[in-house]
DNA sequence: TGTACATCAGTGAACGCGCGTTCACTGATGTAC
DNA sequence: TGTACATCAGTGAACGCGCGTTCACTGATGTAC
């Protein structure tokens, strides 16, 4: 979007430049296979430029996923900012499958890959996402243990999604997605909800 | 296992022999990047006798996740005949888990692999977990949609694998893991088979 | 029982490829005086 | 305001590697007669 046609010699901000490219490739390919010489390609830079901003090819990855964690988070908070009924629960759901469809590359990084699970980046991020849960946990299942319930809750949801994103269920259509993650959260939450929101009833 | 010590130059059963040592090496790397000429060179066999036969590389990973497929399925079948009661299924999700963890390079390629989920072999295999699952939420939980009672119970175990296989959570010894395990399994189905099993009590 | 021959299951060398990473380099930038 | 110079952010060529796959070949097997 500069004025001029010819790419200056400094590029003004290769890292995140990097960042979008490898994001790019990733959502453009579906697989998590992403070389840095194609990521740099991308880019429009040399082979051995992006050796300037990170350390090695897993570094970047790192670096990646925490884009990914960023934006998966962001999705997930602008769907309800305070989920209490299964009905919310169920639409995070969704938009935390729809994630995965959407940007399949971008999920494996982020979860399938066996780089380096122990970096700092990957940890906090993981951390936050499972206190999120928890948080929301807390609120929709007052009566339940949170930390169990939270990764119940969590496994349901990216068990979903992996399940998707490796084809092992017949549909493919959005909405048909939709209606078998809402399905699948009331079959196991409805009731515990329930139990947990009207304790005194009946 | 033969008296001679010298390989004839006829193996016997070179494409048993191949998925053999595919297991292995997935076995050891933990990885699901796996070479032909790496399985090629472990069961010591030229670069270019496994395509005498399987057309390729991903025909030979076709033949891996099937026979994971089937360890697997042997494997949960072995825990427990029909189960019923929440602590069953506590067991089965266990043993599930368990799979994951101590064969992950396999358990990769049978899920996480963007290698062609529409070979028969796979659909197949994956149709048959669909329905075991579905029987087994037949039995323990009468009252519900059996089939998004068992899409839900699949990917909870299924994510709970994932989740642990990636390093998302603290715990590494196999006590811990199985608690977390039951724990979250009892946190969403514990409810949802006394809603089920006991509907006219109170 | 013996032999000719088609078929099968391997070998080993070679192809072209894309990869991660390193290296000496060069153009651009910014700071001290 | 002008200049010398250190530092930064790129280039492009090269390294060595392991890969999937193909090819002409050869040794072993089994069958027809």
């Amino acid at each position: 979007m500069t004025s001029s046609t010819t790419q200056p010699y400094h590029h003004g901000d290769l890292p995140s430049a990097l960042l979008r490219a490898a994001v790019e490739l990733l959502e453009e390919n579906g697989a998590a296979d992403l070389s840095l010489r194609a990521v740099a390609r991308r880019a429009g830079v040399s082979t051995a430029a992006p050796y300037r901003h990170f350390a090695d090819r897993e570094a970047l990855l790192s670096a990646v996923a925490a884009v990914g964690y960023r934006d998966l988070a962001s999705r997930l908070a602008a769907v309800h900012p305070a989920p209490v009924t299964p009905e919310d629960l169920a639409l995070i759901a969704i938009a935390y499958v729809r994630f995965a469809l959407d940007r399949p590359g971008l999920f494996r990084v982020m979860f399938a890959d066996p780089c380096d699970p122990t970096s700092p980046e990957r940890v906090a991020a993981t951390e936050a996402i499972h206190e999120y849960v928890e948080n929301i946990v807390r609120q929709a299942f007052p009566a339940s243990d949170p930390e169990a319930m939270a990764t119940a809750v969590w496994a349901l949801v990216h068990g979903l999604a992996f399940l998707h994103l490796d084809g092992k269920f017949e549909a493919v259509s959005d909405a048909a997605v939709a209606e078998r993650v809402r399905a699948a959260v009331f079959a196991v939450l409805g009731a515990s909800s329930q139990v947990a929101n009207t304790p005194r009833a009946d």
